[in-house]
DNA sequence: AATTCGGGGTC
DNA sequence: GACCCAGAATT
């Protein structure tokens, strides 16, 4: 396996790579500068959590926007915690995975009513919480709170399956990564260390075209000597996604435009939405329209990708002034409770990139036009 | 152990 | 287009 041979150099590695980080680190709004971190400074743990959970799959880049946006509106927990989530969401969108928002207000709550708004300084008990998995409790108690802890995210997956050129296949190569890096970690700035090792997966040791020349390690890697860089780490292969069609529905009224709330469970769950025809994951939609009218059928106005599918998607226009929306009238199209917004200040409504994307081909296309 | 969750950057 | 990303929760 190599891992057991190769621990004898490991705290050489790690000096390499700590004194590396303090001429090379991100400058990022939630990161304590590698200078100040040394004389013992710690990152507020509320920016810590909230920028750990919004990175969960998520670049850097997309993140900073929204974590400033974040701070400024609600600069602490509590003040997370008394917002409502339909206002977190709506803040949220764009982001994706909106799990993590619906969890990330509950563990708000959770710490602002049960933990006396402070966060817990122990891994064991920050994986408790909502949203905090493996990953993001290390992450918390290393660079929150200055433990020692074992930090491997995808940054570190490729440095470490590298360094050692760990064969085997993910997930399983998993346990033989997270050797490797428990032999890394330093005892103390633990969380420092594990921010260096992400920089250097972002900025050097990437996933495609590795900047090998510039790895402070370069000379430890295992396998850069056997020149197979790009092969580590070793993933299974990944399936075809399917191609999905479905339809939504733009139905205005006196300039506004009628929203509905998805269901708290599944694919873009509690987020508000145009009303659609039941497209899913699994299956194309109905195609058919939840009211009568007249209506305009503008075809595959929208090619959307997700994970695991494709979506194509037509967008069935509807514009009248006589449309009443009845409480109880429309269990079968999902109507009910659904909630007219102001197409001026549709931005605000919070949709996710799909509608968002299907909003914009609307409006560039001037819809009232047709009325 | 597999699947289900978004969306934007990159090549 | 295909692949990747400071993963977690569910099945």
């Amino acid at each position: 396996m190599g891992v057991d041979r190769i621990t004898g150099e490991a705290q050489h590695i790690t000096a390499k790579i700590s004194a590396h980080y303090v001429d090379n680190a991100r400058n990022l709004p939630w990161r304590v500068p590698p200078k100040l971190s040394a004389s013992g400074q710690l990152p507020i743990p509320y920016h810590v959590w909230l920028s750990e959970v919004m990175l969960q799959q998520t670049t850097v880049a997309a993140v900073i926007a929204y974590f400033q946006k974040f701070t400024e509106r609600w600069p602490s927990v509590a003040d997370l915690a008394a917002a409502d989530e339909a206002e977190v969401l709506a803040a949220w969108a764009g982001l994706g995975y909106y799990a993590r928002a619906r969890n990330l207000h509950k563990c708000a709550r959770h710490v602002t009513e049960n933990l006396g708004g402070v966060f817990p300084s122990q891994e064991a008990e920050l994986l408790k919480l909502p949203g905090i998995g493996a990953y993001t409790a290390a992450a918390i108690a290393a660079i929150g709170f200055g433990q020692r802890a074992v930090v491997v995210d995808a940054n570190i997956e490729r440095l470490v399956a590298r360094l050692f050129a760990i064969d085997a296949p993910l997930p399983k190569g998993k346990t033989d990564i997270r050797i490797g890096m428990d032999a890394l970690t330093p005892n103390d700035h633990a969380g420092d260390f594990a921010q260096a090792c992400m920089d250097i997966g972002a900025s050097i040791c990437t996933a495609k075209a590795p900047k090998c020349e510039l790895c402070p390690v370069q000379t430890y890697c295992r396998a850069l000597a056997k020149g197979d860089q790009e092969r580590y780490p070793v993933k299974p292969p990944k399936k075809a996604k399917p191609l999905r069609k479905g339809r939504f529905f733009w139905i205005e009224q006196n300039e506004k435009l009628l929203l509905v709330t998805r269901p708290a469970k599944g694919m873009l769950g509690s987020m508000r939405a145009l009303p659609d025809d039941g497209w899913a994951a699994g299956t194309d939609g109905h195609g058919q329209s939840p009211m009568d009218g007249d209506w305009q059928i503008h075809e595959n106005i929208v090619q959307h990708s997700f994970t695991h599918f494709s979506l194509e998607v037509d967008l069935a226009v509807y514009q009248s002034d006589k449309i009443v929306i009845n409480k109880g009238d429309n269990k079968e199209t999902g109507l009910d409770d659904a909630l007219w917004w102001p197409i001026a200040g549709i931005e605000d409504a919070g949709l996710p990139t799909l509608y968002a994307k299907a909003v914009r081909w609307a409006v560039k296309h001037k819809l009232k036009d047709h009325k």
